[in-house]
RNA sequence: GGCGCUAUCGUCUAGGGGUUAGGACGGAAGAUUCUCAAUCUUCAAACCCGGGUUCGAUUCCCGGUAGCGCUACCA
């Protein structure tokens, strides 16, 4: 029975980095027909909130990721302690009676002796942590404590951490196979004393993790490389407590463009899942982008739903090197002096905006600053691969968050004009924003003057066309029609069709990007047209 | 410092003892169109360095370098 499992430590929003995980977990887990869990991994009560959790069950849910067990290590702690009780016994884990935090590196107090290899002297404690080499023995006088006095001060109520006691003499080559890495190995020389009950008598991560681990019987551990060397402290708890080994196959990083490790403190929002949920990331355009770091097809596909990821996934397809999420360093490093945000490429509107992306000294980040262009553009394939009434409805939402009350109808009718040109949901905002507003925003009357011509000529293209157009019924405002009456005025003026449509676009869009005028004007219905071009004559005048 | 891991275009990657080293994004140029977008065509762009093994290494081995990770009573 394959089973895997997904373990979050709620200390703070969803990270890009670990929905990867879960992907990969869950895609794993839907291939084979195994068993997919949610084991959330609280055990540090000074650092984990109900806040972060709820954040993570909310970005799992906008990836519209699922799973069929679910569990809280806080409500396992006895299977924890039990655990880890049955190592004491065995002989393989002892007390510390050392003061929390008295040991810990790097202060110089916890030197001792490290375990050096025959030959190799002993540094000077004077000399700080580990310049000897090898891995450091916590608290050295602990490990040698005998049975009668740790019984006795334990007895005594004497607070104490439990401790595994790594195999020195001999020193042991600990191995396991990786999925991913292939066969590792590392000397018990280089592997510390590691603790698994705090004093408080809560376990610590590997104690609580390798527990659960044996105990759900989960068959594969797929996690970040991060814990690719703590996994021979785990092989040894396996070991130690008579489990089973389960297979580990660990994932390449996601790092910054700088090459360090994705983090919350350093990289803030643009390693949040929710960032990508409020820019207009389709979930499954999202889930496929995060796919591609680490991971291949081997078979040259880029775009993949859902449905094709779980059959193409495998654990051989699954990279060794870091992946990049390539965002501008400007998200991290403020510039100084301040730059002024650039506006979203081709489209007139505003930036987006999104709280915390403010640029130091003001303005926004564009999206093509914060977000890897990569996942741009698949956002923008998957948007375009949706039917119109699914892409309309997820539309809706966004331009009425932003205030806009706009119908379904109209919306529906405004989604074929703007699905070839968004990259993301809230580009509608931009694009399509004239047809939400009754008054266009002031624009440039400039614009309104088309290439190699001048305001006469514009004042004469607006006129004809409020003419023509104002001698239309309201029900011929088609396509076929409109294309047909101002290409035939145009010709009658000696115009350009360019010189004669570009005022008209101008004047009813507010801008000289815009979608096809037909279809638009189309839209936008009789009256606002005629309304529209009425002020911009008036504007060249 | 110790230990581990990694190294193919700017980025994500395929490949693998003999290849014009493939694809995608991004970039450039062109076509098309009423602008933009989309689409199509074309172009530029990579095997970290040094030794070995071999008839032949980008590919295998060793070393170096660089990067990353771990080295907590965090996870």
């Amino acid at each position: 029975m394959l089973r895997v499992r997904f373990a979050p430590s709620p200390t703070g929003f969803l990270h890009v980095g670990s929905a990867r995980t879960f992907i990969f977990n869950w895609l794993y887990a839907r291939h084979n027909g195994g068993t997919m869990i949610l084991r959330v991994d609280d055990t540090d009560v000074e650092r984990n909130t109900e806040a972060s959790l709820t954040s993570i069950f909310e970005g799992l849910s906008w990836l519209n990721l699922s799973w069929d067990e679910q569990y809280r290590q806080s409500e396992r702690l006895a299977l924890h302690r039990q655990m880890a009780e049955a190592i004491f016994a065995t002989g393989l884990a002892y007390r510390d009676f050392t003061p929390a935090h008295e040991g810990d590196s790097p202060k110089p107090i916890a030197v001792g002796p490290p375990l050096s290899r025959p030959g190799e002297p002993a540094p000077k404690p004077t000399e700080g942590a580990r310049q000897g080499g090898g891995a450091w023995l916590f608290n050295p006088g602990a490990r040698e404590i005998s049975r009668e006095e740790s019984d006795r001060r334990a007895a005594a109520g004497e607070p104490f951490a439990l401790r595994f006691r790594v195999p020195r003499e001999p020193e042991r080559i600990i191995r396991f196979n990786d999925a991913v890495y292939g066969e590792q190995a590392k000397s018990t020389a280089d592997i510390e004393d590691f603790a698994l009950l705090r004093s408080d008598g809560m376990p610590t991560y590997h104690m609580a993790s390798c527990a659960d681990d044996a105990d759900l019987r989960i068959s594969h551990i797929i996690r970040g490389q991060d814990h690719l060397t703590n996994t021979f402290k785990h092989v040894l708890i396996f070991e130690a407590a008579g489990a089973a080994l389960p297979q580990f196959a660990h994932l390449p990083l996601l790092v910054a463009p700088d090459g360090t490790k994705l983090s919350k403190r350093k990289h803030g929002p643009v390693v949040s899942v929710t960032t990508y949920r409020d820019a207009g990331f389709l979930p499954e355009a999202f889930v496929n982008f995060l796919c591609l770091l680490g991971w291949s097809p081997k078979n040259d596909q880029t775009m993949m739903s859902r449905q094709e990821l779980i059959g193409l996934f495998s654990l051989e397809g699954i990279n060794r090197a870091n992946a990049v999420v390539n965002f501008k360093d400007v998200v991290v490093q403020p510039l100084s002096p301040p730059v002024v945000a650039l506006p979203l490429k081709a489209l007139g509107g505003p930036p987006l905006s999104l709280p915390g992306l403010e640029r130091q000294g003001g303005g926004f980040l564009s999206s093509e600053e914060m977000f890897d262009p990569k996942a741009l553009w698949l956002n923008a394939e998957h948007i375009r691969a949706l039917p119109l009434d699914d892409l309309s409805q997820r539309l809706l939402p966004v331009v009425r968050e932003a205030g806009f009350n706009v119908l379904p109808e109209y919306m529906l009718r405004i989604t074929p004009l703007v699905r070839e040109r968004i990259k993301l949901l809230k580009d509608v905002l931009t694009v399509a924003d004239f047809f939400f507003v009754d008054q266009l925003p002031p624009y440039n009357p400039a614009e309104l003057i088309p290439q190699k011509g001048d305001a006469a000529m514009a004042l004469k293209a607006l006129k004809k066309a409020h003419e023509v157009l104002a001698n239309l019924p309201a029900a011929d405002f088609k396509h076929d029609t409109l294309d047909a009456n101002l290409r035939a005025a145009a010709q009658e003026l000696k115009l350009k069709a360019g010189q004669m449509f570009q005022p008209i676009r101008v004047a009813v869009c507010g801008r000289k990007n815009a979608p096809p005028l037909f279809e638009t004007l189309e839209v936008l219905g009789k009256e606002k047209t005629l309304a529209r071009i009425e002020q911009a004559i008036g504007k060249v005048q």
